[in-house]
DNA sequence: AGCCAGGTTTAAT
DNA sequence: ATTAAACATGGC
């Protein structure tokens, strides 16, 4: 596979080894591993680097092997992702203007947020880490993923996909809870994963929409608020530029960057990050968090 | 030990 | 329309 560059894949794949056991993504000696599915059967899928951050080119190997069918619908579901959903020329350009951006850009020259593979899985994502820390968030995941999600067993080791909206669907409270869910948030997770399943809710059709549209549609839902519709805009969907600008982390990282570590309002990012980056005022704050949480020894 | 952490809902002004 | 409390866990 290559992907559109610039990319650099072992800097994006490290964000995923960065705490223990942070389930469903795996990155072991410069191997990404991640189930995915296809049809009905999970799939052990390992990505691997053979290119050059401009001319990027990855391995994939798959377990157990796939048919014709199965391969066509893993690559559809590789490229949603690894590729990018924007012009990342254009971003630079635009980042080169801030001398802040300009020297974290250069730096982290490739760097792209892997997308999970389904909105479901972002949306269920998020949900886990509102409020939380995440370490806990991560803790509670990886339980959730171990009980619901499917295994492919290779090598002795078990390797766990992300949970199906039919598997969460079909989970009672009592197990949902054992994973370290609130009741509200296991209630919201149920009912959520309970309307996909039954396609009283489709969410490809989200696609279709502008963003505006999408947090109206994702915060119907109990348990979706504004916060949660807009990480998975940015993180799950790659609509570059939305923020969630109440974010406790990004808020940080805005701060550092531009007002000297003072505190600021919700407002003050927004318009800060939008002023310097729209259209991609998302990305920009991705890389501005990277640049403060992952490459600075601490804060 | 106790407080806080990448929110949301419910209920009460 | 705004404000407060409850929520569960993990890390420091």
């Amino acid at each position: 596979m290559r992907p559109k560059p610039p990319f650099d894949f072992e800097r994006s794949a490290q964000m995923h080894s960065r705490f223990r056991n942070s389930l469903p993504d795996l990155y072991e000696d410069n191997v990404y591993m991640r189930v995915l599915r296809t049809d009905r059967k999970p799939v052990l899928v390992s990505v691997s680097s053979r290119g050059t951050i401009r001319e990027p080119r990855l391995l994939i190997d798959t377990y157990p092997l796939l048919n014709n069918s199965e391969v066509v619908q893993l690559k559809h579901v590789l490229r949603l992702m690894f590729e990018p959903t924007f012009d990342f020329d254009r971003f630079y350009a635009i980042a080169k203007k801030d001398a802040t951006m300009r020297t974290i850009a250069k730096k982290l020259r490739g760097l792209r947020p892997i997308r999970p593979p389904t909105t479901f899985e972002s949306v269920i994502i998020a949900i886990t880490e509102q409020q939380i820390s995440l370490h806990a968030a991560i803790a509670i995941r990886s339980r959730l993923i171990q009980r619901y999600g499917d295994t492919v067993t290779r090598g002795g080791r078990l390797f766990y996909s992300f949970p199906t909206p039919e598997s969460l669907a079909k989970a009672k409270p009592a197990g949902l809870r054992k994973t370290g869910l609130s009741a509200s948030k296991a209630r919201c997770i149920s009912e959520f994963s309970k309307k996909i399943a039954n396609d009283e809710f489709n969410l490809d059709r989200l696609s279709q929409m502008d963003d505006d549209q999408v947090v109206a549609e994702l915060t119907k839902f109990r348990g979706i608020g504004e916060w949660t519709a807009k990480y998975t805009l940015i993180r799950g969907m790659g609509r570059v530029n939305s923020l969630p600008a109440d974010d406790l982390g990004i808020r940080r990282a805005v701060s550092q960057a531009y007002f000297n570590g003072r505190s600021i309002s919700t407002e003050e990012v927004r318009i800060t990050m939008t002023k310097k980056f729209a259209p991609y005022s998302g990305i920009a704050a991705f890389y501005l968090m990277y640049h403060l949480f992952w490459e600075q020894p601490s804060s």
